[in-house]
DNA sequence: TGTGAAATTGTCACCAC
DNA sequence: GTGGTGACAATTTCACA
């Protein structure tokens, strides 16, 4: 899996704008557009480049709430366990296990905040969190394409 | 900007695969492929579609750190002072202001722990904030396509 | 919204380095 | 191994119904 200068620029292209053509690509690295698409075509092989997504706003989509919940797991409970539940509940888009106080953190996207309560509620009620702690998202400070959604 | 079920599923496919053609969407959303494209052209104007991004797996590029860093500002350091300090740092690849204890929280990744702590340290001497608390991510439990990158 | 045609893009075999 | 060229297939795009 070697990454030269070449492919790491491809890839910021893509980042960019994932329906790029391998043309327009071809273009600003000065490659022949068959050879970008050799290098894509490689990078996904790798699994370097996992694939292609579409950017929405989700407050367009009327999912105008998000919050960062820190999830305090009950004795004995384990990370599959924690992972097959969270993965349960759609509105959890995102969640890692972390150090520090908290075990996880699970990031979430609702309607509203009280749909977000709601959430927050049924995640306590599930048997596998004895206690939450949540941090309400007011405003998106910096957001770098490539790194998430909205 | 109004937004009804077939809207949502050409979304919902953009976002499973951003380089889907408008012919593989119109088999499964059964109309034809002129009329994706109108549909996902007035998407993207009223911004409700953004665009597109590849998916990178930033571990596979070498950056596999990552971590949640709360921020606490020192008095009287303004949301745009912030904001800007924040995105001068390329390691920052999120951030939000939120409720709680902390003012904000920064999405950061790295190469390794080592730089994680060097970038911590750099941005407590910033002067803008006076504290932080990290939350070092030591696993994914949940990722939902278009969600995020890796 | 669909149809059909033209322009653009993706794809692959083949060759050169 | 990597890259380029040219030909063909697939897709995008748009005028018109």
């Amino acid at each position: 899996m070697r990454m030269d200068d070449m492919d790491r620029q491809i890839l910021a292209l893509l980042t960019d704008d994932g329906r790029r053509t391998y043309d327009d690509i071809a273009r600003r690295v000065s490659l022949s557009s068959p050879a970008v698409k050799r290098r894509v075509d490689r990078l996904r092989r790798d699994g370097t480049l996992r694939g292609f997504t579409a950017v929405v706003d989700h407050a367009a989509l009327g999912y105008g709430a998000e919050a960062l919940v820190e999830l305090f797991y009950g004795p004995g409970v384990t990370l599959d366990r924690v992972a097959a539940s969270l993965r349960a509940v759609p509105e959890v888009v995102e969640a890692w296990s972390v150090t520090g106080e908290a075990d996880a953190i699970a990031r979430v996207r609702t309607r509203d905040n009280a749909d977000l309560e709601r959430l927050i509620r049924s995640l306590q009620a599930d048997g596998t969190v004895v206690r939450t702690r949540s941090q309400v998202v007011l405003s998106r400070l910096v957001h770098r394409r490539g790194e998430d959604d909205a």
